[in-house]
DNA sequence: TTAGTTAGATGCAGATCGCATATATGGTGC
DNA sequence: GCACCATATATGCGATCTGCATCTAACTAA
């Protein structure tokens, strides 16, 4: 950058700038179908809209410390799986203001997703319909978890849909080359939860015995010996992830 | 995010806002190899290192709006294909202030990446190398391309380093299943040209039977009838890429 | 006309994947 | 204790994909 430029913009008053915030996609599996966490919105803009947990970025905070802060703050959770997704900086966004937002993604498994939703009760769980195959992309709809079968999309604040669809879409795309599956599992999980979990995000039934393989064949599952309780029928043995290398 | 840090937020004087920048990757190919356009920084901090080209986001811009406007003002090209990479917000990662930058990936077909290479003579055309196969990430080098073979690497300013790492990375993640390499390639190619692209980007040689294969079977290519000139030998079809819708 | 060079096609072995099916192992009900 | 059930786990097979060697085609240069 010149330094004329950067004159200018080193003085706050001469150039006004963005306001900068974080939003975090608080993402995990309910009834086989991904979940996110969401905040409903008193004030305007958008009041009574859900909105994902958010914050400004302090001036002496990292982008990743903003959103850890959100998510101990917002969710009481500590040091999940989370991950930069995208920047959102188009212009109306925010009718109030000029707002430039980096989202987050950060994955919850079963346990910690349902202690954020029972220790935070103004985060509702919702459950997310992902009308297209692959990495298609396209709009994603929000709808209560609580409650009977049919009911209302929630309306979603802001650009929330689109940072909820490109959250959906990055897993999806990462799903089988790297390690997010297994952060939305517990420390010991069998193969048959490991391939819940990856339907649930792929939004398409597998093949067991080539799912099986595949894992296995990667290296990454150490078998612990130990096996699931509780069931009614022969007990699945229980695997650890072991990262890979 | 609640009222209250809004309203703090709201009002510029009562907390510090970091500054928002975008920096731009130019990247090519040269010598078979990736290529990056740089900058020589004359201020202070880093005065005399290479730095990407970047400004700073207006208040009533775009963060694409911004990345485009680099790409114009500072290497003279319009409408390449534009990508966002990630956002950088370490704390010391400029020493004179807080500034968070969005970095953009830009893909320049060779005529593009020599045109801007010649019209803006302050940009330095420089070889990339990358000593990690696949995904791995890690440090990436910069050497001078004009100029003798053997020379010391361009020290890079700021993390300049690191986003070139990542742009690389992204680049061989989304080669085979996204259409990017042929953002790297003139309106009409021979299957050579694009088998090159992939080796480049990759940085390991390919089967060439299995790529040809590969890449007519996927239906994105568009035989032309035409054929290449100026060989000395049997001309190859030019192909064109056809979106895939 | 011949040699040289690259484009483009073909055949085949090994790996991968989907799918059907067989066997193993726990609990449950009698 | 024993048949039965539901699921885990293993296996076999055909279709597909990939890497690789090799073959044929087409153009230039001499």
């Amino acid at each position: 950058m010149s330094e004329d430029a950067f004159l200018a913009a080193y003085d706050p008053a001469a150039y006004e700038r963005p306001a900068l915030a974080v939003d975090v996609v608080l993402l995990g599996l309910r009834e086989g179908r991904p979940a996110a966490l969401l905040l409903r919105r008193a004030q305007h803009p958008f009041a009574g809209f859900w909105a994902l947990p958010g914050g400004f970025v302090g001036i002496g905070e990292t982008l990743d410390a903003a959103a850890e802060r959100v998510l101990r703050e917002k969710a009481g959770i500590a040091a999940p799986h989370l991950e930069q997704l995208y920047t959102f900086g188009t212009l109306g966004r925010d009718p109030r203001m000029r707002i430039v937002s980096v989202a987050y993604l950060a994955l919850l498994p079963d346990r910690a997703f349902a202690a954020a939703s029972e220790g935070m009760p103004e985060l509702m769980p919702a459950r997310l319909d992902v009308p297209w195959r692959g990495e298609a992309g396209g709009p994603v709809a929000a709808f209560p978890l609580q409650g009977s079968a049919r009911s209302e999309p929630l309306s979603l604040a802001f650009d929330h849909a689109d940072i909820l669809a490109l959250a959906i879409l990055r897993l999806r795309g990462k799903l089988d080359y790297s390690d997010v599956g297994f952060a939305l599992l517990p420390e010991l999980f069998t193969l048959r939860q490991l391939q819940d979990v990856h339907e649930a995000i792929l939004g398409l039934p597998l093949n067991k015995p080539a799912f099986r393989r595949r894992m296995l064949d990667r290296g990454w599952l150490e078998p612990t010996g130990a096996r699931e309780a509780g069931s009614s029928f022969r007990p699945a043995e229980l695997y650890r992830f072991l990262r890979p290398r």
